[in-house]
DNA sequence: AATAAATGTTAGATTAATCTAACAAGCGTT
DNA sequence: AACGCTTGTTAGATTAATCTAACATTTATT
């Protein structure tokens, strides 16, 4: 609901929440400093920041939950990870670039950038008929 | 030479200097405050970090000049700023949006991202025949 | 159960980028 | 040449994100 609009630190720290829960069935905050290369107390600030906003929930001293809205926000950021990675991968980039490069992108693109990725990938998955893929048709409607 | 890796936000008023002194051949505080929505006095705080790092050089009151080093890097920073804004505009990305997510993209993509989206670009200018420009051609060799 | 190790939190400093307000210089018109 | 407008600079505050150091809690080991 709150549009606040997160940062792209903000929307890394919820995006990693919810891999690590996705991962681990918990998010811890080690697992969340180790995985950001940042140290802990960066991420202890990011939840009270992410709490405030009513994206995450925590008992202190445990596992990070995340609320419903965060949920949906941090799978909204997954998604756009997930596209971008495999944008990259089929330009030919390797994985570990892909995915480095794919969450600096998610935090950054426009939605119509987004959208025009989402038609350019949509295609070669819904027709692997067509054997050479030249995609890319301008659409006329 | 010297390799400090500038911020996001240096490479962007770097950039701006040398587009402005092609467009108009100065570049004037206020107008590179214009064109990237800031004000003066946080044009001129960037002035002295890019002069510290012999980018740029400027007699005080006057427009901002690059030294040879700057103009190096701004020629690579806007180089890869032409390069995302035409691969955006092939996608289908407006003309606009694809300037504004080509601008934040080039401070970011590694060099293999960059080199992919080259390759990507490559064909399709060499061959201006194909007159339909259906692209995305998955290369084979 | 006591203690040690691991994990989490709090306090406070640092850095970068921005802003506003106040001051300074240059220029253009009369 | 003097005044006023435009442009540029300096000083100082603010915000966000990080860090280190110190402290607190929980978990594991004996």
């Amino acid at each position: 609901m709150e549009h606040t609009k997160l940062s792209q630190s903000l929307e890394d720290y919820l995006e990693m929440v919810h891999m690590l829960r996705l991962a681990n069935g918990i998010a811890r905050v080690k697992d969340i400093a180790a995985a950001l290369t940042v140290k802990m107390p960066s991420v202890a600030k990011a939840m009270i920041e992410l709490k405030k906003l009513g994206l995450v929930t925590q008992e202190p001293y445990s596992g990070i939950e995340l609320t419903e809205e965060g949920e949906r926000v941090a799978a909204m950021i997954l998604n756009r990870h997930i596209l971008l990675k495999s944008f990259l991968i089929k330009l030919g980039v390797s994985e570990a670039i892909a995915d480095k490069d794919a969450c600096c992108m998610e935090h950054i693109l426009s939605a119509e950038t987004l959208g025009k990725i989402e038609d350019f990938m949509k295609p070669a998955e819904m027709v692997p008929l067509a054997r050479k893929s030249k995609v890319l048709k301008t659409k006329k409607k």
